[in-house]
DNA sequence: ACACCCGTTGTTAACGTTCACAGTCACTCC
DNA sequence: GGAGTGACTGTGAACGTTAACAACGGGTGT
C-alpha cells in the first residue's frame, strides 16, 4: 500500500466549475475577477458551484497569463534587528493593503554575490516588483546588477546609482543629537559609531561632525561599534576612565544601553556626570536607566512611502525610475541628558 | 511619447534560446535542470545562448506544470517582536538552506477571519506547504480551517488539533524560572503574566503555579501584563509597594525592563530586596542593570525544525500529521537574582 | 422592417514550462 | 549481419488561467 495509492483527487479546476454551474469556463473566470457583465442569476450559479466543490482559483496559472503575479519581493539583513524587522513589517504591511503579497530573501552575509543571487531568484519568481533594504555599502553597490525590466526601490541604501530610494535622514537626526548636547552646555560631543560599511553609520558620523565643526568645537575620534550592546558596553568602559568626557552620542540604542551598563558598573552618573543620547528609540529605551534620550526614526513610513513608490513605478509601467524620499527623524528628550556641569 | 512606445522587448524564453543554440526547447529544459544525458558540447553551446539572451527561467510555468512552487507561506504577528521575528528569521533561513522561497503574511489582527484569509491566499498562490507561527488562543484554533491537502506546521501554537507542533517548552522554563528563586531561599514568586489569550503566558502561568504549588508554598495573584515595557513597569510600582516581596518572575524581558525601571525610581534595590527573572534572553537583556537572569528560548532551534518536519510532510506526500516536537529552554543565570535575606 | 447596438455568453488561442514518448545514431553482442 | 542497448535529441501535449473575438438575442431608433 504506497502512499500515492490513497484517494489523491485532484482538486478541482475551472472547468469542473463551469460544469457543475452549466456555464462556460469563461464565464466562471468572469465572475471570480468581478466582471460587469454577468447576470446576476448566472453569477450566484456560479458561485454555488464553487462553494459547492470547494474550488480555489490557481494564482500560478493567473500570474503565467496576465504576466503579473501580484507580489513583491523583499531583500533584507538580519530581520533580527530592530530596524530591519519594522522596516521590513512597514513594508509587508502597506503592500498587503495595496493588494500584493510579499516574499522575502534574509541574507545573513551581506556580500555582493548573495545580494546577486536573492535579485536573480526573485526575478525568476517573476515577482511585480523589488524593494532593498540596503544599509551597507556592499548591498547598496550590488544594487548594480538589479535585473533589468524590474520595478525596484531601495530602502536606506543611497549609493547614487540608477534606482529609487527612500531613507531616514541620518544625518539630520545626527545633528540634532549633537545640537542638543552642545546645547546642553557640553564642551564637545564624543561618538560611539556603527559598523564603517553601514551607510547609517556613516551619516550619523557626518551629521555628528557637522554639527561639532559648525559650532567650532573640537571633533574627538570616533570609538568603534558593531551595534551589539557588548560593543556599546567595551566603548562604555573606555570612556568612563576619560575624566573630562561629559557628553556621548551613541550611533544606536542597543549600544547606548550598553555604555549605560558600562557606566554604572563604573560609578559613573548618567547625565549627572555624562550624557547619553541614543538612537532608533527602540519601544525599551524609554525605560533605560535612566530612560534615554534618543532620535526617533519612523520605519512605518519608511515602509509605505517604498512601496507607494514602488506601485507607482510598476502602475506607470517603468522600470527604475530615481526617485528620493527622505523621512525627517524626530528627537525625544527624556532623562539621560543634563546641562553640563560647571 | 507614452510610456509603452518605449523599447520594451518581451523577455526571451526557452524557445529564443533554442533557436540561438540550434536544439530544441526540450534541451534547454534539460540543461537548465542538471539532466545527465546532454552531450558537453551541446551543454556548453545552450549554456552560451542564455547568456548571450541574458535568460532567465520562468519559475511560474515551471511551477504550472510541476505542481511545485518550491515556495513556502509563512503567517505571523506582528514581527516586530523579538520573539516572532526570531522565529520567523529562523524559518526562514531553514528554508532557503532546502532550496525553498517563502512567502509571509504579517497579521497585525489576531481574529480568526484574517488567519483564515492568510491561509487561503496561501493556498491559492500555491506554496508547497505553510507555517503558522501561532502563540495566541485564538489563532490557533484558526488552524482548524487550514486548507486541507496543504502541509502544514504550527509554532507555538498546540491547540491540540490535527497538526503537526514545534515549540518551546515553556512550563519547563517558568518551572526552572521559579526553582531558581526558591532554592535562592525565597518564601513564594511573584509572577507578572503575558496576554491571557497567548499560549505562551497560559504555558508560563501553569509552569511558575506547578512549581510554588511542589514546594508548597503560597500563590500570588499574577499580575497583569501585556508583553511591553510600559505594562513591566506597572506592575513594577504596584510590587514596589510591597515589602514583603521579595521575588518575582516577569514573562517576558521587556516587561522585566520596565519592572527594574520601576523598582530603581522607587529605590527598590535588584537583587538586594527583590529579585527578578525574565524570559527570551533578548540580546538585551546581559546589559540591562542589573543584568536580567532569564530563561533563554532558542528561537532558531524552532524555526530549522518546523521546516524540516514541513519538508518531511511534503516529501512522504502525506499532508497534515500530528507530530510533536518540543524545543528545551535553558536557564541563564545573570544578576538579577540573589539568596533572599533572613 | 431594417440596421444597429449592447448585454451576455461561448470558443479558441495564447502564456512558458515540463512530461511522455518517439526517434536517431553508434556501438556491442551473439 | 541483425537485433538489442544506451546515449542523446526532438515532437506534441499537457498544466489552468485570461485575452480576443465571435455569436446570439432583445431592444431602439429611423
Amino acid at each position: 500500500m504506497t502512499v500515492s495509492s490513497r484517494q489523491e483527487r485532484r482538486s478541482p479546476v475551472m472547468a469542473d466549475v463551469a460544469r457543475v454551474a452549466g456555464v462556460s469556463h469563461q464565464t466562471v473566470s468572469r465572475v471570480l475577477n468581478d466582471h460587469p457583465n454577468v447576470r446576476t442569476e448566472t453569477r450566484t450559479r456560479v458561485l454555488a458551484a464553487i462553494d459547492q466543490l470547494g474550488y480555489r482559483r490557481n494564482l500560478v496559472a493567473r500570474a503565467l497569463v496576465t504576466r503579473h503575479s501580484r507580489t513583491l519581493g523583499v531583500v533584507s539583513f538580519d530581520t533580527t534587528l530592530y530596524g530591519p524587522a519594522s522596516t521590513v513589517y512597514g513594508i509587508e504591511q502597506a503592500a498587503r493593503a495595496a493588494g500584493y503579497f510579499v516574499s522575502i530573501v534574509s541574507l545573513r552575509t551581506i556580500d555582493r554575490a548573495g545580494v546577486r543571487e536573492a535579485l536573480d531568484y526573485l526575478a525568476e519568481q517573476g515577482v511585480d516588483g523589488i524593494v532593498v533594504v540596503a544599509p551597507q555599502r556592499s548591498a547598496a553597490s550590488a544594487l548594480a546588477d538589479l535585473p533589468p525590466g524590474v520595478p525596484a526601490v531601495a530602502v536606506e541604501g543611497d549609493h547614487g546609482g540608477d534606482v529609487s530610494v527612500v531613507s531616514v535622514d541620518q544625518v539630520e537626526g545626527a545633528r540634532l543629537a549633537t545640537e542638543h548636547l552642545l546645547g546642553l552646555g557640553h564642551e564637545t560631543v564624543w561618538h560611539v559609531r556603527g559598523p564603517l560599511d553601514w551607510l547609517e553609520a556613516e551619516g550619523r558620523i557626518a551629521g555628528w561632525r557637522a554639527a561639532l565643526e559648525a559650532a567650532g568645537r573640537p571633533v574627538p575620534e570616533p570609538l568603534p561599534g558593531d551595534w551589539s550592546p557588548r560593543s556599546g558596553y567595551e566603548a562604555g568602559r573606555l570612556l568612563a576612565r576619560i575624566p573630562e568626557i561629559t557628553a556621548v552620542f551613541v550611533a544606536n540604542d542597543q549600544m547606548a544601553l550598553g555604555a549605560l551598563r558600562a557606566f554604572a558598573e563604573a560609578g559613573v552618573d548618567v547625565p549627572g556626570r555624562i550624557s547619553v543620547v541614543g538612537f532608533d528609540d527602540v519601544p525599551e529605551s524609554e525605560f533605560f536607566s535612566p530612560p534615554l534620550t534618543t532620535v526617533r526614526q519612523d520605519f512605518g513610513a519608511v515602509g509605505r512611502h517604498s512601496i507607494a513608490m514602488l506601485l507607482k513605478q510598476i502602475e506607470e509601467g517603468q522600470a527604475q525610475s530615481r526617485e528620493r524620499f527622505v523621512v525627517s527623524p524626530e528627537f525625544k528628550v527624556r532623562a539621560s541628558t543634563s546641562p553640563a556641569r560647571r
